[in-house]
DNA sequence: CATTTAAAATGAATTGAATTCAGTATACGG
DNA sequence: CCGTATACTGAATTCAATTCATTTTAAATG
């Protein structure tokens, strides 16, 4: 007696998956994964715990796929929140907000994303996909001009992404809500706290900024902070 | 008949403490958490199952031993690292080049931290304290007018260990070794890239950087990169 | 429709590792 | 040297993941 979509059998075995990753997901997030019995997962999807491993070889697999479902929907969400004719500097700050947003929203799961790395293994495919979706802005700015040419990406990319990572564990810590302002000063450390510059100024000086200043304009920033969280687009 | 150092019992009691936290820890980094059975680490240890249990309540204890121990010592490497007449710029360089060769050094250890922050729980006391090395450096700074007031340090650790972590992260994932430039970049960002302003440069002029200029800057610093691991003082 | 057959689901039985604990050995004070 | 407290031991217990023989459901056939 299927009583969620369509009655073919793709579609019932679909809800059913997704059933069962619904229940993992919440009762990951809940207890933990040391925390979870699959017998309490089974029955939170109102199946039988055997039926469990007909879906997911095991528990680790059933959390790799809580949590590259995770990363798929957030690859998907980035995707949308991202204005396809913004500058680089506005899409980063798009993709910076929807990021640290999503994560302090989602904390525990993205938590569970280290257990699911088992030691040195390759990282979840679906990670890697949503990384790309920075690479992409960054790759699109530099051949439109408005980065130069050999942008060290890769780098850029673990100062985001770290950065963020890390500014989230904080603001938890301290039950702190989504701070716009981390974004903004991340912006500003990593290309500069001006409004963007176009593909004209080309002129080749690497000005002489110095730590004070540099550390000035940051302040700088600091202050346009304490607004709060929600911020996805459609 | 213990065969480690005098025969008090005090001293026979931490030696075979500190011997079973090697055991685990060489475990541990050996097989995973998960892959580590109490009666291997009992075996290596030279101990019965039984008896790592009168020195760790469980598993997950033995865990957070085997990871203060190393943040501890991380500690007192950093103290150790750090020149304490150098400028603050000299200093995050020297913190920095030190965080990142311990962690691809130890890497493994280092994955085992997120095994041992339980949920939300608090972060391990031993963490923190080492975090408040980059703090004291950055206090100076401020104290020493090398650094602007109200410079946001916080936000700021969370640039440098964030940053850190995943480009330590990379690194291990295509298999390089240490690398300089990160650090050197990594500064070039977070305090410019220019010799350290002494006191005297106190004119404000949150100078026009553009994203354009910035990103030359890091580049050129960039180029020196390519030199290789060890660089610990003492 | 009734019947056969394959696929899906079940939950009791198995397994394996963490943790406990009753018993044994060791060290130490008198 | 004896008594007692302390440290140690490893077999027994416990608990949850995983397996699998059995049952149920769904689809196909005539």
């Amino acid at each position: 007696m299927p009583a969620t979509p369509r009655h073919t059998s793709r579609a019932r075995v679909e809800a059913k998956e997704s059933s069962i990753l619904n229940a993992a997901e919440k009762t990951f997030a809940e207890v933990g994964f040391d925390g979870a019995k699959v017998s309490d997962i089974a029955r939170a999807a109102s199946v039988a715990e055997g039926t469990v491993y007909l879906y997911y070889k095991n528990k680790q697999d059933l959390l790799a796929g809580v949590v590259g479902r995770f990363w798929t929907q957030l690859t998907q969400g980035a995707e949308a929140a991202i204005q396809p004719e913004a500058t680089t500097r506005e899409q980063l700050e798009q993709l910076g907000r929807y990021h640290l947003n999503s994560i302090l929203e989602q904390f525990e799961v993205v938590s569970l994303t280290y257990r699911a790395r088992p030691q040195q293994e390759q990282d979840l495919d679906q990670v890697r996909e949503y990384v790309r979706v920075f690479d992409r802005i960054m790759q699109r700015g530099v051949d439109r001009d408005e980065l130069p040419k050999h942008t060290p990406i890769g780098q850029l990319r673990d100062v985001f992404f770290g950065t963020l990572e890390f500014s989230a564990r904080t603001l938890k810590l301290r039950e702190r809500p989504y701070d716009h302002s981390v974004v903004t000063n991340l912006l500003a450390i990593m290309v500069g706290s001006s409004s963007p510059t176009p593909s004209s100024a080309k002129d080749k000086e690497p000005s002489n900024r110095d730590l004070m200043n540099t550390l000035k304009s940051i302040q700088k920033q600091l202050k346009v902070a304490d607004k709060s969280s929600s911020n996805k687009s459609s």
